[in-house]
DNA sequence: TCGCATCATGACACTTCGTGTCATCAGCCG
DNA sequence: CGGCTGATGACACGAAGTGTCATGATGCGA
């Protein structure tokens, strides 16, 4: 829906020009979903916008939904390297949750921009399509956590309801932190993590 | 792809033929996407392999994945009528986790067939579309979740939380009753709720 | 410096999901 | 028995996502 001009500053030609920024189609997009809305937003507008093709828009971001989860991808990394390091390490001393807290709180801490990240959660929290896509872009998380949980000695049955849990509650705790003002989303993490236990 | 033969029980004209059984069409789709596969199946298919048309599918199944969620309605229904009952009674003398318990398996006693909903989880589980529709599906249950911790004194943002790892942890729970041969999921659930607790 | 192979790019065509519109006719009510 | 109601399917459309392929800019070797 969006009309822009027709790309001026982009010569466009076939061939192979410039190469393309994924971080700049990426910012174009949710300039326009937070313009526009998310569904009446077509890839093809955002392609045009981007002065490029539908088809290469295609290549850098396979489906729409990744044009708002790509940008979660360093928070998600940052978690789960710790998770990683939390299970070579083996069994903590203390508490075991303890290492999925740490977790949480890494991811938090590599947001670059907090009002980015904010727009991002919001469209996520609104639109069902971007929502559900929560399932499998965060599964590595769910699958990590596992490996942690059974490192340090939690039965498996428990290891995946305990990650099933603390998924689906940091999520609602990054959603609760979008949907407010709190510059801070480290103690909804911590709040959310606080409702899991280690059964017996 | 799965090729029919061209309708020749179903007489199909244009204008009101015999009216349309949404259970037989939802047991014919479940038949070939266990023959042929989830995506390998298109609408157009069932629709054909139903004898009706593609656009009298749509109004009885909106989505493609409501053809196996609507399989789980009943089982969502009277775990939500359970919630809603011990909301209105108010605080519970004892634990207050064991409403969730008690909503769970109300679920699971009124399943009618054990395999075809074993088949149904599978396919859940297999299809990426389709499992994130769980979010979208169990929106409802969590809601009523929240309601009845909130009548019983939970703290707001707490219960929230709660909410979204009870519902995480029993749909792990389904997923993996479905995914081995023990016919009561009862043990399931009940181990995926005792990863909750009550802060404080 | 020049030529050439590489490969990202965009044009084109296609399938499928999902929606809107509309003429048609089955079954019910008067 | 005839008219109404409304469910039904034919047709058309928008947009997501995929496959194929000619093109030509880029960067490397000669």
């Amino acid at each position: 829906m969006p009309e822009e001009d027709p790309p001026p500053a982009a010569p466009r030609s076939t061939g192979r020009p410039a190469t393309i920024d994924p971080d700049a189609v990426a910012g174009v997009a949710l300039r326009l979903f937070a313009a526009y809305g998310y569904e009446q937003t077509s890839m093809e507008d955002i392609a045009r916008a981007s002065g490029i093709g539908r088809k290469s828009l295609y290549r850098y971001f396979p489906t729409k939904a990744d044009l708002i989860w790509g940008g979660m991808e360093p928070v998600l990394e940052a978690s789960g390297l710790v998770l990683e390091d939390a299970r070579k390490r083996g069994a903590p001393d203390g508490d075991i949750l303890s290492g999925l807290r740490a977790a949480a709180l890494a991811g938090a801490a590599v947001i670059p921009d907090l009002t980015v990240t904010r727009g991002r959660l919001r469209l996520i929290a609104e639109h069902p399509d971007l929502a559900s896509r929560s399932y499998a872009s965060l599964a590595p998380q769910r699958e990590r956590a596992r490996l942690y949980l059974t490192a340090a000695g939690v039965g498996d049955d428990t290891a995946r309801y305990l990650c099933a849990a603390y998924i689906g509650a940091t999520f609602e705790a990054w959603t609760r932190w979008a949907a407010g003002m709190a510059p801070d989303p480290v103690p909804y993490l911590l709040a959310a993590i606080d409702v899991l236990r280690i059964p017996h």
